[in-house]
DNA sequence: CGATTATGTAATCGTTATAGTTACATTAAG
DNA sequence: CTTAATGTAACTATAACGATTACATAATCG
């Protein structure tokens, strides 16, 4: 849905949008897309006003943005499901497996950046216009 | 906690575990621990019986099951959330970014599953023993 | 200054996914 | 037939997320 408030706002590149027109691109509430924006905003992916006539726009050009970007700036909590429990620590198995697993989806969480990353959200708005999705060739 | 699981059968490799004490050592309850056997029955990675001083066991070697594996058999869903609600398609923005999206994401989960598939079992196993995690290394 | 416009933020509700629990049917060994 | 195990359904609890309402705050413009 993040990347979905950044097209639109690179689709009226360098206007100012207000939350509730995002909202109305996206069939949900102005809150809702604030509280997105807030997330955006420390990452430095955009630029808020507050008053009349604010909005929001891109910090950069689409160019420079890239898919990698947006899910680090929203995706606060791992993908992965951390079981509420621990393990049962006498159970040898149970003593090391966390820290084992834990780097395991370290290391696929960053291959899915870097595939996430070889996107820009120029070429996501070239993919919406054309219905085509073009991408870098790989390295 | 389905890797957990399988650690486990590989720990007593060939032995028949049942899923009461595999309950035991991730401290959870039996029942959680046959649905999941079921989702890994249906992957042919683990293999059932039932009845009296009966159980499950690995139905390959742990050095023939990645964590790839695992996570297909597992993970029913998307990783990525999916709006509940659609796009408003009257926006040029809305009405296109769904498919594109699509793509990006299916590619991104493509790259996670090709690392997590570099990771066997069989290292899980070394990993917890040693403490240390042993990737194949890069191609 | 003061009215207006927009963001920031808290409180609350509904939905969904998952873990957990209890209960019971089913199957296979002895 | 008894017993030990899985298969499965029903229900509860919890967490995450979207949605909604409400209100405080800041900035522009008359």
């Amino acid at each position: 849905m993040a990347v979905h408030v950044l097209a639109v706002l690179a689709y009226r590149e360098g206007d100012r949008v207000t939350s509730a027109a995002l909202a109305g691109s996206i069939n949900t509430n102005p809150v809702i897309v604030r509280r997105l924006l807030l997330a955006l905003q420390q990452a430095r992916l955009v630029d808020t006003c507050k008053g009349p006539g604010a909005g929001s726009r891109l910090a950069r050009t689409p160019g420079r943005i890239n898919m990698a970007d947006i899910y680090r700036a929203v995706e606060a909590a791992e993908p992965f499901a951390t079981p509420s429990q621990k393990p049962n620590q006498a159970c040898p198995v149970g003593h090391g497996i966390r820290v084992a697993l834990d780097r395991i989806f370290a290391s696929a969480e960053a291959a899915m950046e870097r595939d996430l990353a070889r996107t820009t959200l120029a070429q996501v708005l070239v993919a919406v216009r054309t219905g085509k999705t073009r991408r870098t060739t790989g390295s």
